[in-house]
RNA sequence: GCCAAGGUGGUGUAGCCUGGUAGCACGGGGGACUGUGGAUCCCUUAGCCCGAGUUCAAAUCUCGGCCCUGGCCCCA
């Protein structure tokens, strides 16, 4: 017998979901707050639908059930199928935090079952969306304790410029972007070699290198696109993005080197890194043309946060401990004959709204007072035949070990005081 | 898909090179102690990833597989 999860699935033990849980429940009491609705979708998506807009590459890598079915691989993808079905009122934000699957090779920070943590706004192309989204991912990740998150920006129509300036064949423009997503990762060496494999002139290769390295402050880059790529739209677009950011007091950092993956980006595309650890947390942007795959065109854009790399970032931080929340009471009936009044006095206190738990293995009252002490609860309540005959309880500091004889009600109103 | 390093009770490990009784710590269960805990002591539980080969004998050597960790490819 082998107790072990499937390839590149994990179990995640109570120890582990204390961390996840507050990660999650943070996030989304954010995207809350900001007015996002959340939509669940089912895990299993029908083949015809997550292959519309799959890559090859992507495609490969779904987990296939019973011939015509699989399981979704991203969020976005449902959520532009459900979109498309049902055409809510625009504009439709939606939060969805779940987890998706891929049937890839597992290794650092990838997993086959990892969780995404996205908003989506669907049918303004306004830039107000994507500084919204900007805003509240930002957010997040200053809740959840990073410092100072990063923000990199750039746009799709840009590059677009660029490729048209250079007149780049077409069939050449998405793995040259591929090959400029890797400047920072590979050596520039190893770049220009793929690019010149790919077809470009070394004029061409020069001329992209002199735009992707080009520095200065996000004004002077704005304007550098302009005069060298011709670049007016996307130029217009981010320099408008932020101007709204402004508003809400933060600054992204133009880098034209930001490509980002997925060929469905049609407009801005960022990204968010945190200073002092390396590799992206979040990423996202506009995808104007990915709805018409499913049926009605409408502006879409979204963003993501990665929730495996926020956790184990989280967890190398050593915030694996959470602020240790003690238990509240444990209820320990002195003989196995007053687990009845331990019910009783339980669900009282439940009632009141304190957590309150009893014993289920007939344990003697040393076990479980010893039980209580390790498992972290700050007091117990022992009953038996004083107890159960005044409608008390001896209540136990298992701190202080000072213990009181209370009635039910007036054990109540201390626990509360306590938790308060 | 490729490369490298690993896999020993539930957890963390020793043993492997040099084949010969699998050891330690923590955890779990019980007791010393039948209405008062965290300590201590004692008892107990439970393991060599799978398969083949070499050998009188394999946790140990060889090969294959699986899984895991990291890197590449790829990818949010």
């Amino acid at each position: 017998m082998d107790y072990t999860p499937p390839k590149g699935m994990r179990d995640f033990p109570p120890e582990k979901m204390a961390l996840r849980s507050w990660a999650v429940q943070t996030i989304s009491s954010i995207y809350k707050k900001y007015g996002y609705a959340e939509l669940q979708t089912p895990a299993i998506e029908k083949l015809e639908t997550l292959t519309r807009k799959a890559g090859d590459e992507i495609e490969g890598q779904i987990f296939r059930i019973e011939g015509d079915l699989g399981l979704r691989f991203d969020l976005t993808v449902p959520l532009a199928r459900y979109v498309s079905g049902t055409q809510p009122a625009p504009p439709f934000k939606r939060f969805c935090i779940a987890p998706v699957w891929r049937r890839e090779e597992p290794q650092k920070g990838r997993f086959r079952e990892f969780w995404q943590a996205d908003i989506d706004i669907i049918g303004s192309s306004s830039m107000k969306c994507e500084a919204e989204l900007l805003v509240c991912a930002r957010t997040c990740l200053l809740a959840l304790g990073f410092s100072s998150p990063k923000i990199l920006l750039n746009n799709r129509k840009i590059l677009n410029s660029l490729a048209q300036e250079l007149k780049l064949d077409d069939s050449l423009v998405s793995s040259v972007f591929r090959a400029l997503d890797k400047k920072g990762k590979a050596s520039e060496e190893k770049i220009k070699s793929e690019l010149e494999k790919a077809g470009l002139t070394s004029a061409q290769i020069a001329k992209l290198f002199q735009f992707i390295g080009k520095t200065g402050s996000n004004e002077e880059l704005l304007k550098f696109a302009q005069k060298e790529a011709g670049a007016e739209e996307g130029a217009g677009e981010l320099s408008q993005l932020l101007e709204y950011c402004k508003g809400y007091g933060f600054t992204p950092l133009i880098d034209f080197s930001l490509v980002r993956g997925l060929g469905y980006y049609t407009g801005p595309v960022f990204e968010i890194t945190l200073s002092d650890e390396i590799g992206s947390v979040s990423g996202g942007g506009r995808y104007d043309n990915l709805l018409s795959a499913y049926g009605k065109p409408n502006p879409a854009v979204g963003i993501s946060l990665g929730i495996e790399r926020i956790i184990s970032l989280l967890e190398g931080k050593g915030k694996s401990q959470l602020p240790a929340k003690a238990k509240v009471v444990y209820i320990a009936p002195v003989k196995e004959e007053f687990y009845i009044y331990a019910q009783v006095v339980a669900d009282s206190l439940r009632q009141a709204g304190i957590a309150a738990e009893t014993d289920l293995l007939n344990r003697n009252l040393r076990k479980q007072l010893e039980f209580a002490s390790s498992a972290g609860y700050s007091s117990v309540a022992i009953v038996g035949q004083k107890e159960k005959e005044s409608g008390a309880v001896t209540l136990r500091n298992l701190s202080s070990g000072k213990e009181q004889f209370l009635k039910i009600s007036e054990a109540i109103a201390l626990l509360q005081k306590e938790a308060a």
